[in-house]
Parts: C-alpha cells; structure tokens; sequence
DNA sequence: ATAGGGTTAG
C-alpha cells in the first residue's frame, strides 16, 4: 500500500481504519517507524485499537516499551484500555528475552487499573516467571489462577506444569500434572520436557510410558524431549526404538527432531549413523553443525570435527558461542594444542563471538590435559575475566597428573576456603595428598568431611540388556548375580594379568595394603557392568556401557585387555567422552 | 488472541 503523509484524515474513525490497515502490511521495522509517525500525526498515540495492533505487529523492544509508555502515562485513557490490549502487551513482554519480567509490571498495572485478567493473561505471565525462573512470582500467580476460577484451563495448567519444571520446583510441577482435569499432548510434553531438562531422565521415559498407556499420541515437540532423555542416559537401544516409533506412528520429522535424533546417536555411541543421519538432512542449522561437531568431539574424532567446522563455514552458516565449545572440546579431547590456540583466536578476530567463562574452561583443559601446566596458569592469569571455581578445579586436576602437586596444593586449599561446602574441592586435595603419600593430612581430610556430612559420589555404571537398564555402583553387593558377577572379575582378573596387565594400584588413594587395593579397584562399577554383560550377552556381542564420573586409569588399562582377551568391542560412555576398546587398544590413544 | 521442543567446558 502507498502511503502519503500529505493526506489529511478529518474523521477519526476513517484514521484509525488507515491506521489499522497500514499495520496489517507492515512488515519492516522502518516501515514501522514510519507508520508510528502518522499515529502520531493524527493525533492516535493513545487509541486501544491502534496501540493493540501496533504492539502485536513488533517484536522490537522499542515498539512494546513505546505502548507501555503509553499504558503507564500519569495522563494516560485508562478507562479506555481493556484486557485484550494488556494482554498484547504482557505477551510482547513475555516472549523477549531481555524484558521478558517487564510482563508482570504490565500485568501489576492492570490489576491497578482495575482490569480484569482473564484465562489468556495467565499464560503469559507464568511464561515469564518460567523465563526468568522466578518461583514466587509463579506460586503468586498460581494463587490468582485459582482465585479466578481458572484452575481448570487445560492451556493455562500446562503452562503452570512448564512454570514451575522452569522454577526448580518439579514436584510441584508434578503435582499440578497430576491433577489436571485432562491431558492433551502439550501437557505431556511439558512435564516430560521438564524432567528431561534437569537430567531427570529415568523419570521422562517412565512418563512417556504412561503416556502411551493413556493413548494420548505424542507429537514431534513430545519426541524431542524424549529422544534428549535417551542422549543423556546413552540409552542405544531405547533411542533406536524411538526411532522407529517415530517411523511407525508417521511423526513428522521436524528439523529440531532431526537434530536430536543426531544428537542422541553421537551420545549414545554411534556416531557414524549420527553423520549419515545429518549428511542426509535438507537444510542444516547450526544447531544440527554444532550436534554432530560435539559428537565428533566426545569421540575423540578431534580432526573430524575440525574438518566439519571449516565445512560448515564453506556452506555459509556462521558458528556460535556453542559451536566454539563442540570444536574446543573437541581439540582438547585430541590433544590438539595449536588447533585450539587458533580456534580459540579466530573466535574474536574472525567471528566476534566473545569468549565467555566455558571457552576459557576449554582452553584451560586443553592446554592441562596436553600436560602444558605452566601455560595453563599463565593463561588463566592473563584471563579477561575471573576465573571461576570450575577453571581452578581443572588447573588443580592437572597439576595431580603432572606432579606439580604444590602448585596443586595450594590452589585447592584456596578453593576450599572460598567453597567450604563443596565436596569436590575435599576430593582434590584428597587426592593431592595421595599421590604425595601425605596420609594423615588425607585422613584429615577426610575427617572434614564426615563430619560436614560430605561424601564421594559413588562411580556408577549403568548398561542396556534386553529392553532394561541396568545400574551398577561401586561396591554394591545387593545385586542378583553378585555371587556370578564377582566370580567372573576374579576369572577376568587372572586372566588379563597372564596377558600382562598389571592393576594400577597407585590409583587407589586409601592407605591399605596391595591386596586390599587390588581388591578395591575390582569393587569398581565399571568391572561390575563388563563382568555382567560378559556373562549375560553370547561371546562377540559388543558391550556398551554409560559411567557417571571420567574412567579411571586401571579400569582404562583392564578394559583394554579385557577387550583383547575376550575379544569384545567395549564402548565405554564416561562422563565427557567415548572410549572405543577393540584388540587391546582405545580410540582415545590412553589421552583423556 | 491462548500452551509445549534441541546444541554447552570440568
């Protein structure tokens, strides 16, 4: 449509139709601003229907604080505004990410201009809580609801379910879901999402389970989360199962579905299928790059995911501060120093991407890992921003490896002092002491520790037989087959030791005698899983394991020699990256 | 006019 700033509207009815349908073709934020002055002009900056229409057309920020300019004016027509337009308002809010609390001071101003909210209000405001994670605000707002009479709005509950999973407040999530009236598969999704996201994954497939039983059929958003619950268990089969689900019940393949099928491939082992899967996609995001980069990174496949990198700046999609993660890991996890000192350059120089705390975390373990200690001090010291708890704990992990255990010692004790209560900092110096044979000092320690009620987390290994999840625990001696289990360590032990295995018994960091090291170190959840799967699956089957903590180096060492010996493919998932065990040797060459 | 999803260092 033509405008012309010369034509003079007399009747106001006639202008704000003008108005109106000027908005209704509007589509450039320019051609916004022009449309604006002749609101202006004629005089209709405070008319509901023009403000209304003006506010839902922009989602530039400017737009919306210009409305609520108008809404909170000392002069301003509040008899004239009525729900619909603070609604459009507090939506506009919402769904920013830098004003999104913004949305409860229009909300606040309403409820003091006497204007009533009705059911579509409630969904917007609690969106905003959940953006800001705001739990008070969102019980509050759960206390309108039900005054209100609202309490039974199927579209106003589910987004009370995703409010609260947002707030770290899951069991009241839990709760409100339990009660609904009814479900529908937006309601599913938000409660399975919400335990996906903390890492409640266990409890997001049994949910999926019970949503099957209810015959509610999931839609493409519901599989994403489950298939993300699968990533994080390193759960194959079940994602294989999925997948095929997904097949049968013709679930559009959505690109973001597409994406999380790559990613649950990459984290559950294969990652060959993960690349085929994302060399067949149509478009490529970056989100679908940045998947099967960090894929190729916890493989070790460092070089890869270089090659991938480059390949995805030929195809004109542009990295972001994620994608510098994958490729940083992804050299640190490949020993690829100079690499990732160039990466790390090109960040800012090339793509002006600010490095932020977890890229100086990247950069600091690589240059650890590669034993370069002194150069990872320096770096830190010559950090543009405080090095955080997370930096000094991998500085201090590798000066234990590479004996600068002074430099070690110190740096703890001062991260003990600045964290009192958590446990971790303990476990370090623990350690430290250990490796210095400084046993009373680790007794102490210790004894700290007990008596702040602190203690280790326990090593747990979790493996997929038959459709079940199996989860094992260091020294745990409640299972079934413990009698089977622990004689099949003892056959493997003696037979990996005639093949030259030696145990690493200065891994153990307790103060008791060889035997009793040895013994400790066969207590180990991931000998318990091999030890089971050796028994329970016929001789070839390849093994697959998921572990909560990094492996150790005897259980690397064993497994190795296990692989060997009972001539198994070993895929071990531990907490940052893939060890392939074939013949003897591991896919991370002993570096990780 | 209303609700739900993915990628992240140790």
């Amino acid at each position: 449509m033509h405008f012309s700033p010369s034509k003079i509207v007399v009747n106001k009815r006639a202008a704000e139709q003008q108005c109106l349908s000027l908005l209704q073709t509007c589509t450039t934020l320019l051609n916004l601003n022009q449309i604006h002055a002749q609101i202006l002009k004629l005089g209709l900056h405070d008319n509901p229907l023009v403000l209304t229409k003006f506010t839902s057309t922009s989602s530039d920020l400017n737009a919306i604080d210009y409305a609520s300019f108008i809404l909170f004016a000392p002069d301003a027509k509040t008899h004239l505004y009525d729900t619909f337009l603070y609604n459009t308002v507090i939506r506009a809010y919402a769904q920013t990410n830098q004003s999104r609390i913004t949305a409860v001071d229009v909300y606040k101003t309403m409820a003091w201009n006497d204007v009533m909210p009705n059911k579509f209000t409630y969904p917007f405001v609690l969106k905003a809580c959940a953006g800001v994670g705001r739990l008070r605000l969102g019980e509050s707002f759960h206390g309108s609801v039900v005054k209100f009479g609202f309490e039974n709005d199927i579209h106003v509950l589910n987004t009370m379910v995703h409010m609260y999973c947002c707030c770290g407040a899951i069991e009241n999530a839990r709760v409100v879901f339990d009660e609904m009236p009814k479900w529908d598969s937006v309601s599913w999704s938000a409660m399975i999402g919400g335990y996906a996201r903390i890492g409640m994954s266990t409890s997001a497939v049994e949910l999926f389970r019970d949503m099957q039983i209810a015959r509610v059929k999931p839609d493409e958003i519901t599989m994403v989360s489950v298939l993300s619950a699968c990533s994080d268990l390193g759960a194959l089969e079940l994602g294989k199962w999925v997948e095929n689900y997904i097949e049968r019940e013709k679930i559009p393949k959505s690109m973001e579905l597409c994406n999380a099928l790559i990613d649950m491939f990459a984290k559950c082992g294969d990652v060959d299928k993960a690349l085929r899967l994302f060399r067949s996609l149509d478009g490529k995001t970056i989100v679908s790059w940045t998947s099967v980069i960090v894929g190729m990174a916890m493989h070790g496949r460092g070089l890869e995911a270089a090659s991938l990198f480059e390949k995805m700046k030929d195809d004109g999609v542009a990295p972001d501060d994620v994608t510098f993660i994958g490729l940083l890991s992804a050299c640190s996890h490949s020993g690829l120093v100079d690499e990732g000192r160039r990466y790390f350059d090109s960040m800012t120089q090339e793509f002006h991407i600010t490095p932020k705390i977890e890229h100086y975390g990247c950069m600091v373990d690589l240059f650890s890992r590669a034993g370069h200690v002194k150069e990872a001090l320096e770096f830190v010291k010559k950090m543009p921003i405080e090095p955080n708890p997370i930096i000094w704990r991998t500085l201090t992990a590798a000066c234990r490896l590479h004996g600068e255990l002074n430099l070690g010692e110190s740096i703890t004790k001062q991260l003990i002092e600045n964290e009192p209560l958590h446990e971790s900092n303990y476990v370090l110096l623990s350690n430290i002491y250990g490796k210095m044979s400084h046993w009373e000092k680790k007794n102490t320690i210790r004894e700290v520790m007990g008596e702040k009620g602190m203690r280790k987390i326990p090593g747990s290994t979790m493996i997929e037989l038959d459709n079940k999840i199996y989860e094992f625990v260091a020294g745990d001696r409640t299972h079934d087959l413990y009698k089977e289990i622990h004689e099949m360590i003892d056959e493997m032990g003696r037979k990996i030791k005639m093949a030259g295995y030696v145990p690493t018994t200065s891994e153990v960091l307790l103060d008791i005698g060889q035997e009793d090291k040895e013994d400790a170190l066969n207590r180990h959840s991931e000998k318990l899983a091999i030890a089971f799967a050796l028994l329970k699956t016929p001789p070839g089957t390849p093994i697959r394991i998921v572990k909560n903590l990094r492996v150790c180096g005897d259980c690397h060492s064993a497994t190795k020699f296990i692989s060997k010996i009972y001539s198994r493919e070993i895929l071990v998932r531990d907490r940052n990256r893939f060890h392939h065990f074939k013949d003897g040797v591991c896919s991370c060459k002993d570096f990780w």
